[in-house]
DNA sequence: CATAATTATATTGTGCGCAATAGGATTTTG
DNA sequence: CAAAATCCTATTGCGCACAATATAATTATG
């Protein structure tokens, strides 16, 4: 076998062992997520909003990476299970500004009590080796992304 | 603000880098892949393939975590490329069986050729870091894994 | 050996993720 | 200020992921 061959071997592959662990995270989280009512996709949305209320669908496309075909469908949902509200900006009207309800607010105090426990348990590891380890991971993403947008 | 807020910001949280990490590889690979015609979950299934040829459905789920309910779809679409034929087993005849048409297996040296020199470029670190860091991944989705069966 | 339980794959339905496109609203420019 | 260009969101179409269910084949059990 050709030194090169290693390459296209699945186990040498940095990208699958993220694809992979992507999906490993999501199937964790998933029994935590259902007792909010919320996938995870929606759940890093309302983190956005936890993080400021009142925020337009291109802000919280820039903080998650997700465009409008990704985000309007996601947010009608979120908006269906009353926890936004979607509203034409006044000034400009190009603007869908999503903001909390009620219950929309909440509902981060049910994430607290519920997921913020369980993701130390989950990684199963300490926190100083999680905070590396997320450092890392997101300096992966920033290369990537260069290397997308600049060749 | 209360210390244990942070918990809920999505900048501190690895699950969030790694869901980032996984799109910005999938955008990343997706000029190569086009070129081979295939999508990121197809290569996938083709370097198992490449790997050995000749595994039943079950087999290829079980070395990439997706279910039939994935890989039915994908496999069909793959025979109708003329990457794969797809054959039931003649001693089970529950069991199908994927093996690679000269085609699939000439799409080996276009990705050897195409991919496999422009990862190293990607991913903007060294070999030795890309697999310490590979390996630290995979660490995380075994933990992931135990975690989600074994409570 | 007939019936029950198990196994392997396929199908259906829902929700992303993203490319391509469309439709208005706003801004730029001649 | 009118036409063109740009900007923001929504829609459409396709391909995953995965839960739930169905179907057919095989194995286990009484």
């Amino acid at each position: 076998m050709k030194p090169q061959d290693n390459v296209l071997k699945l186990e040498q592959q940095l990208c699958f062992a993220v694809y992979s662990a992507a999906h490993a995270f999501n199937r964790a989280y998933k029994p935590l997520l259902d007792s909010l009512g919320l996938t995870y996709p929606q759940y890093i949305v309302m983190m956005v909003l936890w993080e400021r209320n009142g925020q337009t669908v291109k802000e919280i496309g820039a903080k998650l990476d997700l465009d409008s075909g990704t985000l309007s469908p996601l947010l009608k949902r979120l908006e269906k299970l009353g926890m936004i509200t979607r509203t034409r900006d006044e000034n400009d009207e190009r603007q869908v500004v999503i903001s909390l309800t009620e219950q929309g607010k909440a509902t981060r105090r049910q994430a607290l009590d519920k997921i913020a426990p369980a993701i130390g348990h989950l990684v199963g590891c300490g926190v100083d080796d999680m905070n590396e380890m997320r450092d890392r991971v997101i300096k992966l993403k920033t290369a990537l992304d260069g290397a997308v947008n600049h060749d």
